[in-house]
DNA sequence: TTGTATGCGTTATCAA
DNA sequence: TTGATAACGCATACAA
């Protein structure tokens, strides 16, 4: 296996005090004794044990990424900032994909304070479900900090403005002529997609508009949710004019459905959707939403609450979207 | 910070070993010890320090995983894949991304060693670099297996038949009646860029057909560099009639700039891609690799290589390459 | 059925 | 300038 500290010593004949010292470059040895340790060191490629290292150091140079989708362009941007900020600081992220389960979510988390990370980032499901984990990590004083506001507690947390967005959005459509307008929400669980929803239908009461609940689908996932969204529409005779999708994935599904069908988009179903993903090449209108700032913004403030000691304010931040338009929305 | 069994030895009045020996379910206690550790356990949110389990157990729990680009569909792929596998052990990943850099490739790996990781899988840089890591991972005896193979080096791997699946590729094209076919290559330390050019050069040379310097474009990293490449050719007077490229989404950016200049594939120009990306609404010829497959199997050859104390034979399997015909090319 | 002692690999404290 | 020893949190072998 790897060799050790012990092993070292016995090699050198130095003891194994002297060795760690030379090791982690502390002052006070002779350069005969440094050379040949860390000759010694070099020859049998020893690799300091971390795990034991952090037994005693209080740190494990390691924070926790909870996820939900890794398959997704916008989990995979934020686990990037994230990923960047922990590698200036020397740190290895654990990164955990919840598949959007709140079962798996809690498991998950758990996992990481077993291996006592020294931190954790967290995107938990925010609707529908409890957060026993999260205030049970804030009672440990574990940092964390969360990808939106968790309900009862004060924590660090990095959130979206969906509903503003959302709204952006609908007014768009609305003043490009649409007055009947179809949505597609995400999971259940998913906050965004509440959120996004809400001001849809806000927006739309104020404009003085009506929604047909026939033009509401519900909790799609994946790509192939939207080709059955698609397709459904298709099928519909009073369909609407134009339909927002919770997220680009789920609109690419739309698209693909109507292709396939040879109709045409904008020429028969105006689309938008949510993140902007770059890997996008219809000219698809959509929100472009700041993940990768966010996720390196998450990582910074958890680094900070890591490394200071004084207890300072939460910090609480809200991330605007901004609107992209393109070409897959008809002037009516 | 976090709760011990030396605190709920304290607490309940017991001993450290009967507290651990009834937190790890042994037979031979009283019922009532049992509850009242239990009890104590639950109530102060107990969590077994792993990292201190593992000192003695020589199991982490934990395998690591360095691909390239996190952001990139395939390596999204295989990372789920192996993440899949990892939690039906209940393993915990620790995810690292090199950024196509060969030192930070080292310095990932040897943080995983550092950490004592159970094993490793690795995607490494395969062509012009040393692989003396990797080479030390197998002198120090550490579980690992490589997406792709390790010159000089027997060891667990699983690759893909690239070049037969650029030569698929290249026979569509010239059956299709193209003579005068460009190529994009990937990064110059990409194995399968290189495997994939020579693939479409022999198969130009058998077919008779030549191979015009000017229709190669070199080192395309990220869907900019397809972009590029797709203005180039647009400013081109003798184009090619068609593009291999070396992924999607470098064909993606092709596809983007196209669009932009309001030309069209494949009346313009044919195009194919690799890798089938889901996230794709254009109907890319493409060729079917399979990522998530690989990400399981490489999984599985690691954990079947940690618990098997018998040195059984090394597993080295190549996956085949599937050309999926859509309709980015043209019938000459 | 429960308690004591030891070791895992490292760092830190103190003594030599 | 170097060495001996304790401590980190847990598991295990052994003793009571």
């Amino acid at each position: 296996m790897n060799i050790t500290i012990a092993d070292l010593a016995r090699i050198t004949g130095l003891a194994k005090s002297t060795v760690s010292g030379v090791l982690n470059n502390k002052a006070g040895f002779s350069e005969k004794t440094r050379a040949k340790v860390l000759e010694a060191a070099e020859k049998h490629g020893y690799v300091p044990n971390e795990i034991a290292r952090g037994l005693t150091s209080k740190f494990t140079k390691t924070i926790g990424l909870v996820i939900k989708d890794i398959t997704n362009p916008f989990y995979n941007r934020i686990t990037k900032g994230v990923q960047d900020v922990a590698n200036e600081h020397g740190y290895t992220v654990f990164l955990c994909s919840s598949g959007e389960n709140h079962m798996v979510e809690v498991a998950q988390m758990n996992a990481m304070v077993g291996k006592r990370v020294d931190g954790l980032i967290i995107a938990p499901l925010l609707e529908g479900v409890t957060f026993d984990h999260i205030y049970e990590l804030k009672r440990k004083e574990i940092p964390f900090a969360t990808l939106g506001e968790i309900p009862g507690l004060t924590c660090d947390y990095v959130e979206f403005d969906d509903y503003q967005g959302s709204v952006q959005v609908t007014n768009h459509l609305i003043e490009y002529g649409h007055a009947k307008i179809g949505f597609v929400t995400g999971q259940r669980t998913s906050r965004a997609s509440k959120q996004r929803f809400q001001g849809f239908k806000d927006t739309l009461f104020e404009r003085g508009l009506t929604l047909s609940e026939r033009h509401v689908f519900h909790e799609a996932k994946h790509l192939a949710d939207g080709v059955d969204v698609g397709n459904r529409l298709i099928a519909m005779e009073d369909r609407p004019t134009a339909l927002i999708c919770f997220d680009d994935v789920i609109a690419m599904g739309v698209i693909k459905a109507f292709e396939a069908a040879g109709l045409s988009i904008p020429g028969d179903l105006s689309l938008i959707g949510f993140d902007d993903i770059e890997l996008m090449t219809f000219p698809l209108t959509s929100v472009s939403i700041p993940t990768y700032e966010a996720g390196k913004l998450l990582a910074k403030i958890l680094f900070e609450r890591i490394f200071e000691e004084n207890v300072s304010e939460y910090k609480q931040i809200t991330l605007s979207e901004q609107l992209v338009v393109r070409s897959s929305v008809k002037r009516m």
